[in-house]
DNA sequence: TCTTATTGTCCTCGAC
DNA sequence: GTCGAGGACAATAAGA
């Protein structure tokens, strides 16, 4: 079995890529939710929290957009 | 045949009201597409429009996700 | 200002219009929740009501096929 | 403002703790699709790959269960 | 074709 | 423990 398989480990070796990336993800996703938990015990409202941290990542959107767009405006016009 | 089948009368009507509407949608995505084909004839760069258009939106949703967060803090201080 | 602004206005208006037409459609979607919040209100099992939706869309997508097909051997043969 | 601000300064600290998690979960997220798309450059199908993810982890999932439950019925038979 | 945008489904989470 | 909302993910459709 020396050959042929290289397809197969090569597969294999994708897979296990991903699965080790997702665990980490689920190891922040629980990092989370754990500070979510240590700011209620503190007394905050997550709902609220949840309300302000969503806000703002519009907020940040927003304005990448609007850089991004203001940039494609620069380069219609030759500027830059 | 006058009993029995009020539930699947039911369920149909409510299958019908659901493809209508999807037909109203339709149309819609449709027009839309026909004011971006305008515009691109009128020499417009769709690309660039689209980009506006969803920058438009994301700020309305950061500025409508505002206005419910500080109506929140409001009632959370008895405000109002 | 009276000049120079043509085009920008023109722009301002296909974009208007857009997203005018953008909110129109969004108000469908809600309808179309709407209808599946209270069919579900009423005991229906909305998981199955959208696989019935889907099921129905794909039918009348095969039967225009068809239809366009018949129509293009009738053209084809020169028949009306 | 020596004082008073110590709650909404705690409060910050909370939604930056999160904002960078988030934006590290963003990250692996990102990387994750990275690996998909070289996957994909070598030529594998990139929804079979994601087929045998979701497969895996569900046998995962399983093998953890039927863990936890042997290890139920040892604690209820009282063997270490 | 190949990417990007939208849509739909699933699943988690907090509230009641 | 059920419900509804919200977010994440996957699938499909559209556009370049």
């Amino acid at each position: 079995m020396s050959e042929g398989n290289v397809a197969a480990d090569q597969l294999r070796l994708f897979i296990e890529r991903i699965e080790r990336l997702e665990e980490e993800k689920k190891g922040i996703a629980d990092d989370v939710k754990d500070v979510y938990a240590e700011a209620k015990a503190n007394g905050y409202d997550t709902k609220t929290m949840r309300a302000i941290v969503r806000l703002r990542r519009m907020e940040k959107h927003a304005r990448d957009e609007a850089d991004a767009l203001l940039e494609t405006y620069r380069n219609a016009l030759g500027l830059a």
